[in-house]
DNA sequence: ATACTCCCCTGAGAGC
DNA sequence: TGCTCTCAGGGGAGTA
C-alpha cells in the first residue's frame, strides 16, 4: 500500500520514536516476514543493537544499526505501531527496547518483508536494493527518462510501477502523475516525446513532494502511525474517483485494468495521441 | 529480455 | 445472515 510519500512519512515517525533505542529482544510470530534468514537468527542478530538512523530508498525502510542493517518493505498493509496495547493477531514482530518502549510490526495481509544484513555488506549492491532505479528526485532531466523509456515496450502506467526504472511510485501516484502530465496510461512509453518525459518527470516530483508534505495518503486502513492520517487523499484527482466527474473538465473518470492493476484516468484530459 | 498467469494473505463491500 | 465474488498503496516465481 504505502508508496514513497507514505514510507517517507513512516520513516520520519520512526526516527522520532526509535532513534538511539537499544533492542533487547525481538519476537517473531510469523516467520515468512523475514526474507533472508531464519526468524531465530534475525532475533539473535538484532539483540543488543542500537538504532542509529532510519533511512529510506524507494519504498524500503533502512534501519541503520551499530553492527548491521534492517531492511523493511511494507508492501500492501505493513505498518509500525508503538503501543503494546495494540497487539492483535496481525502483529507479527515485536521489538523490545531497553527503555521499556516497543516497536510493533503489524501487517494484515502478511505481504511485508524484512531483511537483515551485516555492516560489512554494501546493502545498495545487494538484493533487494540492487535493482532499484533512481527516485524521481534524483533524476536531473527528462532526457534521462526518455532514454530509459526507449528500451521498453510497456505502456507508461506499467513503466511507472516498475521499480527498476524509477523507484518509489505505486498505483495511486502512477495514476495521479499520468493525469497531471495529461498522458493516457496506456500510451507506450517508447512513444513519449522528450517534452512529455520532461513533463512526466516534473509531475512526478511535484506530486510526490506535495504528498510527503501532506503526510501521504490515507486510503482505507492505511495510516503512517496509529491514529495519524495523511491529507493527500484529498488532493487525489483520479485515484479513488472512478465514475465521478473530472475536477478539471467534468468528463467521467474511467477505470480500467492495466497489468492487473486498477487504473483511473480522465478520457478527455488524457486523450490518446 | 518480456509477456503471461498465478501466488502470497486477509478483510471489506457488493450482489444474491 | 450467509454465501460467493471481486477488489485492494506490492512484488516475485514459474512458464512459454
Amino acid at each position: 500500500m504505502p508508496e514513497l510519500p507514505e514510507v517517507e512519512t513512516v520513516r520520519q515517525v520512526l526516527k522520532r520514536q526509535v532513534l538511539n533505542k537499544k533492542i533487547i529482544k525481538v519476537d517473531v510470530f510469523y516467520e515468512k516476514i523475514i526474507a533472508n534468514c531464519s526468524a531465530n537468527e534475525f532475533s539473535l542478530q538484532l539483540m543488543n543493537q542500537t538504532i542509529l538512523d532510519v533511512q529510506r530508498k524507494g519504498k524500503f525502510l533502512i534501519f541503520v544499526l551499530d553492527h548491521g542493517y534492517l531492511l523493511s518493505h511494507l508492501r500492501m498493509e505493513g505498518k509500525y505501531w508503538f503501543d503494546l496495547n495494540l497487539l492483535d493477531k496481525h502483529a507479527h514482530i515485536v521489538f523490545y527496547f531497553s527503555d521499556g518502549k516497543v516497536l510493533i510490526y503489524h501487517d494484515t495481509r502478511k505481504f511485508g518483508r524484512m531483511y537483515y544484513f551485516q555492516k560489512e555488506v554494501d546493502i545498495h549492491q545487494q538484493y533487494p536494493l540492487l535493482n532499484l532505479g533512481m527516485e524521481p528526485f534524483e533524476i536531473q532531466n527528462g532526457q534521462i527518462l526518455f532514454e530509459k523509456f526507449m528500451k521498453t515496450k510497456k505502456c507508461i502506467k506499467e513503466v511507472l510501477l516498475d521499480q527498476k526504472i524509477m523507484a518509489g511510485i505505486g498505483n495511486i501516484y502512477a495514476d495521479e502523475i499520468c493525469f497531471k502530465a495529461k498522458i493516457h496510461p496506456l500510451t507506450l512509453a517508447n512513444k513519449l516525446t522528450k517534452k512529455q518525459c520532461e513533463t512526466l518527470l516534473n509531475a512526478s516530483k511535484e506530486i510526490l513532494m506535495k504528498a510527503i508534505k501532506e503526510g501521504g495518503s490515507t486510503i482505507k486502513t492505511y495510516q503512517s502511525a496509529h491514529g495519524v492520517d495523511g491529507k493527500f487523499q484529498n488532493e487525489l484527482m483520479v485515484y479513488n474517483h472512478a465514475n465521478e466527474p473530472c475536477k478539471i473538465c467534468g468528463h467521467s473518470i474511467k477505470k480500467i485494468k492495466i497489468g492487473g492493476r486498477g487504473s483511473s484516468y480522465c478520457p478527455y484530459c488524457q486523450r490518446k495521441r
